[in-house]
DNA sequence: ATTCTTGCAAACGGTTTGCACATAC
DNA sequence: GTATGTGCAAACCGTTTGCAAGAAT
């Protein structure tokens, strides 16, 4: 526990505005101005790892687009992040007939089941240790 | 509406698999092999802009990181992309005590509710044309 | 002394932009 | 003929990596 790992820690926890690294980088610096953009990255990488902090989202990497615009819900692979429609039909009552909420207008409602495929659970399981699931995986194609 | 522009709009109604435009661009490529990138994006922009696709996600732009472990949802602001904590408790049971989810094994879900903040509720009505809605606008700081 | 962490600079990958040329209408 | 779309190259921005110096144990 370096003094520059619990400034960044410290920032992120008391944060309420779902810092992004640059953001959180910007605010350590002020009591550190030494200290590095690649540490706050791997400091809050490492947070993530250890189950402390989460990714608002798993797909960060790049625009996925969806040519389906009937409204419907996604499946998220945590490990390959691959993605599938769903239905959920219990969901799609959620915020029924609601066009406000609180001080917001609402517009839509989505919702995103975590999973694991059956490709990746296997993987999960033969690499035998309780391994840190990892948040940006090699990426492959088709076929659950 | 050029050969290109068909082949690209061709390709993402027709995927099942939410692709990035890099993908987009290599299906393409194999009858436009002169295509370019670009154009691929290019396309991909306005067709979401006249609502025809979505994108999977709207906070690709980067990580954000959320030091709240507790089971929470996320409000998110389409016009300003900022992300707000909410409690969701109609939410909570949705999945409630279910390992499986067909072939996938389930992690947690996810609420994440589309909404406009007041601030940029404002603007919207402001610009009095009904203006295709920003994906990706101007990041600005602190309360809504 | 060994191991882990830091900071810098450079690489990287996805995306956007400026511009000249070509194409649609 | 004018407006719009295209392709290329270069810029851009968030993120990762290699490496040498530094701190912790």
């Amino acid at each position: 526990m370096t003094p520059q790992r619990v400034a960044i820690i410290r920032a992120l926890l008391s944060a309420e505005d779902h810092p992004r690294a640059d953001q959180i980088y910007a605010r350590v610096r002020r009591q550190h101005p030494h200290i590095s953009l690649t540490t706050v990255y791997r400091t809050l990488e490492q947070f993530c790892e250890m189950g402390q902090a989460r990714k608002v989202t798993l797909l960060h990497e790049g625009a996925r687009y969806d040519g389906n615009i009937t409204p419907h819900h996604h499946v998220l692979c945590v490990g390959c992040q691959r993605v599938f429609d769903i239905a959920l039909p219990e969901a799609d009552g959620l915020l029924r007939d609601r066009e406000r909420l609180g001080e917001f207008t609402l517009l839509r409602c989505l919702v995103e089941v975590q999973v694991l495929c059956p490709r990746c659970r296997r993987k999960e399981q033969n690499s035998t240790q309780a391994r840190p699931r990892r948040q940006r995986p090699v990426q492959s194609a088709a076929q659950p």
